[in-house]
DNA sequence: GTGGTCACG
DNA sequence: ACGTACGTGACCACT
């Protein structure tokens, strides 16, 4: 029988500083408790003991003896953040019944030690679960110790047995306690002797076996006359310290291993807790379900509406005139618009109208046209993706007045999941539906045989109202509400379309271009597997280290977290050293423009010949869009090499492509935002910003500006944006640290707006836990309430940045509602087909070209006032090489 | 699934 | 004293 007893405040520990902070909607922190069942999980199925149990501290930290007068706390005080998760995990582990034992004026490690021992009089083995070393003084051969450790967020664990610690200390774990006793614990406020490391210790106890064994023996131990002196004089300190490292074995508890005996988990207990803390994964892993509820109150939650199914168009005159007169309906589509549900409430009660095209008998897709046109005001959760839909249909995209899955986006963009089950699980701490997941063809069948299928999918539609009248009043209150219907809202037709247009692709180009690159591939990898002197995997990190750091010995400048780094800016630094390094280089470069870029690309070409992305809008934590399948945001073009792919990217037959990007946007924000005069002034001025900056930083006439000059002031520059440091600048431009200090300081000095700026709005940002754009676009940050250090800096370069960054966003998504409405109702033939962040491409037959480019100008610069201008420069071409 | 690398703004 | 720029996505190797 075997016994597994947790160490609870060193796992906790552990949890909460490897996993990143998490918190519930209501500011619940939940990352150490989620930690510990992680880190409980695994080992349970590792260990699968009979019994379970977990020590905790009963304060933190308590002393084992108050005798000694030096032994004072030097421990860190428990952070608030973890403080407030203590009680809820006690909560969990009762709901798990899993016994935890903590006494007053007792150590987790002295109940361990209890347990353990009681464990083994009972005849039973024992599993010791901690992150702590000080527990290895109780293996034996029935107890082991799991140590367990947390490493960049990946949690392991090592088994220590009597053979496994004698392998790496070299004596039996009892001597743990004399190795203590010797080099004392800092961590445990054990003093040792002073002048007594690590080394010595070890050295010690491995030779003459304990601390008592080396003091009765003395004279004939063998010591240099200075280390002789200091064990002498520390022989006091030893014995106290002794006592101390000493785990003690006999805490008065009551304990037999069958207590802990592994019992099912209390499931309404847990499900109610899983839910507070938003764990549906573990809800899920742990297989709970919802607690049966009494007959009387399932009556009062039931989902109570008419059920209509339209089957005919007669049917359908009333029905309009209800759908038209409505506020807002809801509105659910089957993803192929085979079928509709439409919910509303009037007179005081819920319909739901039911509508397929297989049981329509009218013309149904002048049905859809109509429902989708301007009259009637709907709501839905992800107008985007429903869109996309109907722009393949060529059916209108109008009257969409709200979307739950934006909402939920503005309401918390880094989310990262706004499908409707986090929502409700989320925001009603309520579960959907599991079997929710219908499709086309279930939804058919629904309607004379799956009635689960159809329930879920009605459901959904009740589900999105909810959400709804919960959002509306939140975006209000937030100032988000016009960024809903000002900004995304809008764009999601525009986005639709531009996914419908795709764009013209050069394949026999493409193919070619690859072609020639094979050829320099298969020559590079040979060129390096000679230099080598072996062939390998050149695209595996781990042998490439191995050929460049074992096999040629070339210096190791950086490392990972599993080996020797390998990437560009350390190969440039080792380019003089091999030419290997040059090869690698220049495959490397080879490879990824194959690849990601010619095979990439070629697969998702489609049947007209041109590559159509798809815009994310809910995925960035500051607004931008971003582009997946593929990523048309990232084609190469600061290479001359990867330039080349952007001749490919071309306009069909008898048009252009009109390329228009703004000027430095960023930085005029950060001028326009900061109120900033000086750097105000160089934009007005129309001057060269980064060389006025120099001119500035360097204290020189601006005519005296080298390019070196510039380009470091550009750096400057761009670090302002990202919340810079002097240490991340040095790095960049390759100066002294104290040097990039002084730009810094000069910076500043000369913009001092933007000095005051960045003050504020850190502090601004830690009173109201926000940081926001000019148009009320919000990003939470929890981390600047971090106490870790690293967490809270990325807090604040993130409030540094964001402003500025979600400004661009906002201001070139209102610029493409206006350019696409404006193409429209001109007439005009040209369609906006890409954007990459500061640039819009719009395809165009020649002859409009030249308008449009003025268009484009006018549109972007113009879509708000800020107190320095806008500049956006727009050129047509064949292709995108040459239009940008 | 994660980490390393590298493409873009 | 800490560790080091913001925002993305794709591909490959390896677990």
């Amino acid at each position: 029988m075997k016994l597994m007893v947790l160490d609870g405040n060193s796992i906790v520990n552990r949890a909460f500083y490897g996993i990143r902070l998490l918190s519930t909607q209501d500011g619940l922190y939940t990352n150490a408790v989620y930690g510990f069942l992680t880190i409980l999980q695994r080992l349970t199925d590792e260990e699968q003991p009979d019994a379970l149990c977990v020590t905790f501290d009963l304060k933190a930290p308590t002393f084992r003896h108050q005798a000694y007068d030096g032994y004072k706390a030097t421990r860190h005080r428990m952070p608030e953040e973890l403080a407030v998760q203590m009680p809820v995990l006690k909560e969990v582990l009762d709901a798990m019944n899993i016994p935890r034992y903590e006494l007053e004026g007792w150590e987790a490690d002295d109940l361990l030690g209890t347990i353990s021992r009681k464990c083994e009089e009972a005849g039973w083995d024992c599993a010791i679960v901690t992150g702590d070393k000080d527990s290895l003084q109780l293996i034996t051969d029935h107890t082991k110790v799991k140590l367990v450790s947390t490493r960049m967020g990946q949690t392991t664990t090592k088994d220590m047995t009597p053979d496994s610690f004698r392998e790496a200390y070299g004596f039996d774990p009892i001597h743990m306690i004399d190795l203590k006793s010797l080099m004392g614990d800092s961590s445990d406020n054990i003093p040792g002797v002073k002048g007594v490391g690590e080394k010595t210790a070890m050295g010690l106890i491995q030779q003459y076996g304990s601390m008592e064994a080396i003091y009765a023996d003395f004279e004939n131990v063998e010591l240099k006359p200075a280390m002789r002196k200091k064990m002498e004089e520390g022989r006091e300190m030893a014995k106290l310290s002794y006592d101390l490292a000493t785990i003690r074995c006999d805490a008065p508890i009551e304990f037999q291993p069958e207590d802990a005996l592994r019992r099912p988990v209390d499931n309404d207990a847990l499900y109610a807790l899983f839910i507070k803390l938003e764990f549906a994964k573990l809800i899920q892993r742990f297989g709970l379900t919802p607690p049966q509820r009494d007959a009387a109150e399932t009556e009062e939650v039931e989902f109570r509406v008419e059920g209509v199914s339209v089957l005919s168009e007669n049917q359908m005159a009333d029905i309009w005139s209800k759908w038209e007169k409505a506020d807002y309906v809801t509105i659910l589509p089957l993803p192929s618009l085979d079928g509709v549900t439409v919910s509303l409430d009037a007179d005081g009660q819920g319909w739901l109208y039911d509508v397929r095209q297989s049981h329509y008998d009218g013309d149904y897709n002048a049905f859809l046209r109509r429902l989708f046109s301007g009259g009637v005001k709907k709501v839905a959760h992800g107008v985007k993706t429903i869109c996309e839909a109907l722009v393949a249909e060529g059916l209108p995209m109008e009257g969409f007045v709200f979307d739950t899955e934006l909402a939920a986006y503005l309401l918390d963009p880094t989310a990262g999941s706004y499908e409707l089950d986090k929502l409700t699980l989320r925001y009603f701490k309520a579960e959907r539906e599991q079997s929710a997941d219908y499709k086309a063809e279930d939804a058919f069948t629904a309607l004379s045989d799956d009635l689960k299928a159809q329930t879920a999918w009605y459901e959904d539609n009740a589900w999105i109202e909810a959400l709804y009248e919960h959002f509306k009043p939140l975006l209000e209150q937030y100032g988000l509400l016009n960024v809903l219907t000002d900004i995304d809202l809008p764009l999601c037709p525009v986005l639709a379309e531009m996914e419908q247009a795709g764009v013209l692709v050069d394949k026999k180009a493409l193919v070619s271009f690859g072609e020639m690159l094979s050829e320099n591939i298969d020559r590079a990898q040979k060129a390096i597997y000679e230099l080598a002197g072996k062939e390998f995997n050149i695209n595996s990190t781990q042998q490439l280290g191995v050929v460049l750091f074992e096999d040629l010995n070339l210096p190791i400048l950086k490392k990972t977290k599993r080996g020797y780094s390998t990437n560009a800016e350390v190969l440039e630094k080792l380019k003089p050293y091999h030419p290997i390094i040059g090869q690698i280089l220049d495959y490397r470069q080879l490879t990824k423009l194959k690849s990601t870029y010619v095979d990439g690309l070629t697969k998702v070409i489609g049947a007209d010949g041109r590559i159509h992305t798809s815009f994310q809008n809910t995925v960035t934590a500051t607004g931008r869009l971003s582009s997946v399948e593929p990523n048309l945001q990232n084609i190469p073009v600061r290479t001359p090499l990867g330039a080349e792919m952007r001749k490919m990217f071309m306009a069909a037959p008898g048009n252009v492509l009109v390329d228009a990007d703004y000027s430095q946007i960023e930085l005029r924000l950060l001028a326009h935002i900061a109120h900033d005069e000086a750097m105000t002034e160089g934009f007005k001025t129309g001057a060269d910003i980064h060389a006025a900056t120099a001119a500035q930083v360097f204290g020189v006439p601006q005519e005296e500006v080298t390019k070196q000059m510039r380009s470091s002031a550009k750096a400057v520059n761009f670090g302002i944006v990202y919340g810079i440091s002097a240490f991340s600048l040095a790095q960049d431009i390759g100066v002294a640290n104290w040097e990039a200090k002084e730009y810094m300081e000069r910076y500043f000095a000369k913009y001092s707006g933007i000095r005051d700026y960045q003050k504020n709005v850190v502090a601004k940002a830690k009173e109201d836990g926000y940081v926001s754009t000019e148009f009320g676009r919000r990003r939470w940050l929890p981390e600047l309430k971090s106490s870790n250090f690293n967490l809270r800096s990325f807090g604040e370069r993130v409030a540094l940045n964001m402003p500025i960054q979600g400004t661009a966003a906002d201001i070139i998504k209102l610029a493409m509602i206006k350019v696409q409405n404006r193409l429209k109702t001109e007439g005009l033939q040209g369609r906006l087909v890409l954007q990459v962040h500061d640039e819009l491409i719009v395809e165009c037959p020649e002859a409009e070209g030249e308008q449009i480019a003025k268009l484009l100008e006018e549109e972007m610069e113009h879509v708000v006032s800020l107190t320095v201008p806008l500049l956006a420069e727009a050129k047509a071409g064949k292709a995108w090489a040459d239009a940008h």
